[in-house]
DNA sequence: GTCAACGACTAATGCGCTTTAGTGTGTTAC
DNA sequence: GTAACACACTAAAGCGCATTAGTCGTTGAC
């Protein structure tokens, strides 16, 4: 036995109560003119009063948008729930939105055609007025596709910035070439000469980057040993892909991590063969977290404010929702907070 | 410059196309009667054609709900994105929304006070036509608010499953005590007598259930060196905490950490102190992660299947909005996993 | 003293959909 | 042959809000 619930009260109730038509209530509680400054007083003491809050439906309905952003995770569900990076991500682009009161909308699914297929159904369900796209890619279809639906969107974390963006779809991407010089040129200084980069997925525009980041700095520095293999971040790929490379002949005296979870991976791996680090193998990991603070030795990091990345999306994308324009901003250079799991290269080393 | 955006198909474009009237195509992709099987089946063509998808904001305000369900999570910025248990909670949610065609509307706030004003919003603006109650306390004020604003709701993770649950509130509780026992029983069987729980927020229910049935087991067996000491889940509180019990005059032989994060931490704190693991210390980790495995030892940890409780939350918030009755159900026992971080207790122990 | 202009407000319409109350046609019953 | 009825469908109202087009009374200009 359900008891009623409690009214919601509408525009209507506001009118009776104060005694006034439903179009002085809407003028008075929009800051419309139309209506003189007692009136408008005493509606929005009785709004106040009966705690009432526009029907985002109705709002919706009647053309002001839904007031609301989606986000879209398009990762299989095996190597979700370890990054540390989305939480914070999303934590700091609610900050923004919550501000103006709209609501995200999440939705995790398997695959991008997946993701496709919800932006296209949100759309056609009026569901959100603009999106943020996470884990772009080379060859993305997504940003196209909304622009063909005329979504806003701001796309998160690395297209390339190449190219006018068109449309409405705003761009803000991380240093990722600046951040790989820095790493390589801390473990350069220590005096790593062979290095390998355990990378993340190989189809992510940044992965892209950051590789040939590092080729480049190689060459410059006339690094012959030095590479760079993908892996589907999760840890079972980041410890298989240091076992081999520990296994080879002319075993790396660094290796760089493109996430937190592979890099605790690997140092575990270090440690069950028995490889000290850092005496032996210096560690990064490409992102920070808990977990490298949490080690032993705890893990030198590539630290960004991912909040802060968060909060700068979903500005880009108020800025869009406002009517204003598409632009590409490159986000601050992420700084390398060298802790204790790497140290100078192994002296024995060939 | 913006391109004008293509145009979403309604009911009226359906109606048009297929030569009937709107309330004729309200019908037949409706499933209702008053249309013959041919003409539902050329609207359901045309329909499928024009890749409609009825707008959620027109069928919310024609009563039908704003399909969409509700999750706030209130954590304090700091805290957020560690555990692995959240993204993988929301994945499982999600598969069974998707199913239906039901979004999920996401919440980050600080505290408790802010995420039931975020209910009374959702609740005035038709958002929400149910909502995910997460990390259930002691004295939980959200369930009777969200059953005072006749809003269905599962309340999930662990609170009293004693009392008929009120108006349409499930409740889908973990077994803490059965895994509580299942932890002491272990270590017990390998000789552990002096054992210390590195809890979680004293104000949450389940931290509370742990401790209790900790206690009881301790007083059955007869254990006069075991407690629990609280902590806010962080990593630095849990490497703190562990720091206190290692420095003590009777350290404990084994610790249970109530999630993975802090027992990853205190794993780093004994290796930084030169006690080995497991031989002069047992770690235990309450919920399993791509972190315990990750570690050196690997961490025993108690293992549940955190997607199937999201999906198990998530099919019972159905059922309520289905109209059917509130049930507390228990969920399956975790297992304990035994790894490397438990072993026999120190012979030389007093 | 009349007319225009303005300010404060109300009436009416539409957004896209569901739903209730019809309307018209064909079938059956007696 | 007509009343009763089922059936396929249409017309219209309503959900809560924004918005456009009025209405009415007051003021100012000439």
């Amino acid at each position: 036995m359900r008891r009623t619930p409690a009214r919601r009260p509408t525009i209507k109730d506001i009118a009776r109560r104060a005694g006034v038509s439903e179009s002085a209530v809407s003028f008075a509680l929009n800051g419309r003119p139309g209506v003189s400054e007692v009136t408008r007083a005493r509606i929005r003491r009785v709004a106040e009063q009966l705690g009432w809050q526009p029907s985002t439906a109705a709002r919706a309905l009647s053309g002001e948008g839904a007031a609301t952003v989606g986000l879209v995770l398009a990762r299989p569900a095996r190597t979700l729930g370890v990054e540390s990076f989305f939480l914070q991500l999303v934590s700091g682009v609610q900050e923004v939105l919550a501000g103006r009161g709209l609501g995200l909308l999440f939705q995790v699914v398997e695959d991008l055609d997946a993701e496709c297929a919800v932006y296209r159904r949100w759309w056609a369900e009026r569901r959100v007025d603009g999106l943020l796209v996470v884990d772009p890619r080379a060859d993305d279809p997504r940003p196209a596709l909304l622009d063909r639906l005329g979504l806003p969107a701001v796309v998160v974390g690395a297209p390339d910035g190449r190219g006018v963006p068109h449309g409405a779809i705003s761009t803000l991407w991380a240093d990722d070439t600046g951040a790989m010089a820095s790493i390589v040129g801390h473990l350069y200084g220590l005096g790593h000469r062979r290095i390998t980069h355990i990378a993340g997925l190989p189809e992510l525009a940044h992965t892209r980057r950051r590789m040939a980041c590092l080729r480049a700095e190689a060459a410059r520095r006339g690094l012959p040993d030095v590479r760079s293999v993908t892996t589907d971040y999760s840890d079972a790929q980041g410890a298989e892909a240091t076992r081999r490379e520990l296994a080879g002949g002319r075993p790396p005296t660094a290796i760089v991590y493109d996430n937190d979870v592979m890099a605790v991976a690997g140092l575990a791996v270090a440690a069950e063969r028995g490889v000290p680090v850092p005496a032996a193998l210096s560690i990064v990991a490409w992102d920070d977290s808990v977990l490298c603070r949490s080690t032993h030795p705890a893990l030198t990091a590539l630290v960004r404010d991912t909040a802060a990345f968060g909060r700068r999306a979903a500005q880009q994308l108020l800025v869009l929702l406002d009517g204003g324009p598409a632009v590409s901003v490159q986000d601050a250079v992420p700084r390398l907070s060298p802790r204790a799991s790497t140290g100078p290269a192994c002296r024995g080393a060939p």
